[in-house]
DNA sequence: CCATAAACTGCAACCGGTTGCAATAGCCCA
DNA sequence: TGGGCTATTGCAACCGGTTGCAGTTTATGG
């Protein structure tokens, strides 16, 4: 069933259908009525790819992410998703793993499909190849990068401020009377980078420069667990650990419960997300709240706003807050 | 750049650009070489929406799911997307939330991308009102709905045996000897009506026909908190609790020990979903395991069997599993 | 009742591809 | 050198819409 369908049967052209369909003043009311009763009749939608070819306003948006089974991720998707849809855009959503080879592949896809705008979820997105490959293959629609910079004309980040983050996470610690303190990080991506200088950074300020145990865990349970084992053989009186996540964060609480520390008694423990599996810690976790809501919010409008020809600013920097909850 | 600038460059015609394009036999090797360099040269790649118009093959999927942050339709989503996209699929994703009117429009919205192929992932479709839309709308393509059942000759449902699942949940807590039972659920879907239904019918296995004690939560932490103070005020010797999900079961695990109550000591626990959250409880869940990396493969494959005009089961009933950790 | 403006309507070209079929070119062999 | 084939190539129609522009109605007013 298509435009021409009904226009032959209205008696009219294709045109006039065209014009009803999209709400468009030029059709004698009588005419209009006999049209939408026909679209009513057989139950007419509209192809939107065709609408698309002719318009060149696929009013589709990419949306790439290294594995929406990031909790962090799935929530910043869901948002970024949701916002669209409410504008009527439709989300194309590819998980790219954090290979370039995978992530320059998916970029062309969009590219294809004509996309007008994409929004990069994920810390593994900051590198060269990805920052080429946008050049090459969609060097003029907005692409939005949640949570890392590219230095593109038509890039724009949202970044939370890991460094101070994770120094004003040191510093609560110090405020306690705890200067002993260990490290755990996951990916070494650039925010990955920028959070172990923020905790080195506060390591400095309150006067331990150079003393920072740093270790690291893949992001999961088990992971945590087993960091955790090491830094107590290997610094029995730690008083803090802090982790780059807070699901290594709930696996390191399950390790200090279970060779019999007091949490936050003996060790105090901090995370970064600010998640779900906090609260289901026990005892909860205190967490870095990156604010998720904001940036997924903030990374959608930035997109929408480009979308919409109004200006956008090529950075936004998200302040951060400390959530204590039970184990500081 | 299209296939036209190409041709005109190469001094061809577009319909030779187009067979290089799709590797087709039929251009002399020069022709064909001098062609992809251009290919190279230019960075050419085709317009996907034109060629969905011409071969009516859009190459896109529609995934429905009702709230992606669930993490149970999370993992799904995951895994159907990465096999599709593996095959050459676009996923187009939206969340529809539960209400019968959300989920139709976006039904509709796939009719008009036209979607090859549907998935439908969440309990909140198996309703007469989305049948219907199905019907009017994508009464020809092949549609999967993962965790349910609607008797339609283009839709294939993935079940789990929720009745038979929840029954032997009751069975093994029966056989450590606990009888006074009683079972929070969540959502009225028809998937929580066969697990109420399974917790009933194994409660009249081991003789205790109508003495189930039946609560209610939303699918969150401080729900199952506030459901099991409820249960112990009213029910102060019971001897275990099942919850319709793994969420809502730590939230309960949580007030059990809040209140003193030895877990499983004092009472025993099963969730349902064996997920992550499971392993972050403290005691960790035991869980009934409906085989979610099963059901999400099975779907896809249901899918991309049809997608392949192969034949396929109009209904998938999977087994079930219990996880016995430490609350059992 | 007619001129003139305003409101409708449809033609045709275009969006960027695909593809059946006819035309042309190139090759082999007698 | 001519005939018969096969390998290339391009024309043109089609996919399902949109839209500028010109032609046709209809309404208004004198």
């Amino acid at each position: 069933m298509t435009i021409y369908d009904i226009a032959r049967e209205a008696g009219v052209s294709a045109s006039s259908v065209s014009r009803v369909v999209n709400h468009k003043p030029g059709v004698k009311p009588a005419t209009r009525a006999k049209i939408e009763a026909l679209m009513e009749k057989y139950n007419f939608s509209l192809n939107e790819t065709a609408r698309g070819l002719s318009t060149q306003a696929s009013k589709m948006i990419g949306i790439l992410v290294t594995d929406i089974r990031t909790i962090h991720y799935t929530d910043t998707a869901y948002c970024v998703a949701q916002e669209l849809a409410a504008r009527g855009y439709c989300s194309i959503l590819f998980n790219t793993g954090a290979s370039d080879e995978s992530q320059c592949h998916y970029l062309q896809i969009l590219e294809q499909r004509s996309v007008e705008g994409v929004v990069l979820i994920g810390s593994s997105f900051q590198t060269p190849a990805v920052q080429a490959a946008i050049a090459r293959h969609l060097p003029n629609i907005p692409v939005v990068l949640v949570n890392g910079y590219l230095d593109l004309p038509n890039v724009y980040g949202v970044l939370s401020d890991d460094v101070g983050g994770l120094a004003s996470c040191v510093a609560l610690l110090a405020r306690k009377g705890r200067t002993r303190l260990a490290y755990v990080r996951d990916a070494k991506t650039p925010s990955g980078q920028l959070k172990l200088q923020g905790y080195l950074q506060g390591m400095a300020a309150c006067g331990r420069a150079g003393d920072g145990w740093v270790y690291e865990a893949t992001t999961d349970l088990q992971a945590g667990y087993e960091a955790t084992q090491q830094i107590l053989r290997e610094h029995p009186d730690v008083q803090g650990i802090l982790y780059s996540v807070d699901l290594i964060a709930a696996g390191g609480v399950r390790a200090l419960t279970d060779s019999g520390k007091a949490v936050p008694g003996d060790v105090a423990v901090i995370g970064v997300d600010n998640c779900l599996y906090g609260e289901l810690c026990n005892p909860r976790l205190t967490s870095l709240d990156n604010n998720l809501l904001q940036s997924s919010a903030t990374g959608a409008m930035l997109l929408i706003d480009r979308l919409e020809n109004r200006d956008a600013p090529h950075q936004v920097l998200l302040p951060y807050s400390i959530v204590e909850r039970e184990t500081t």
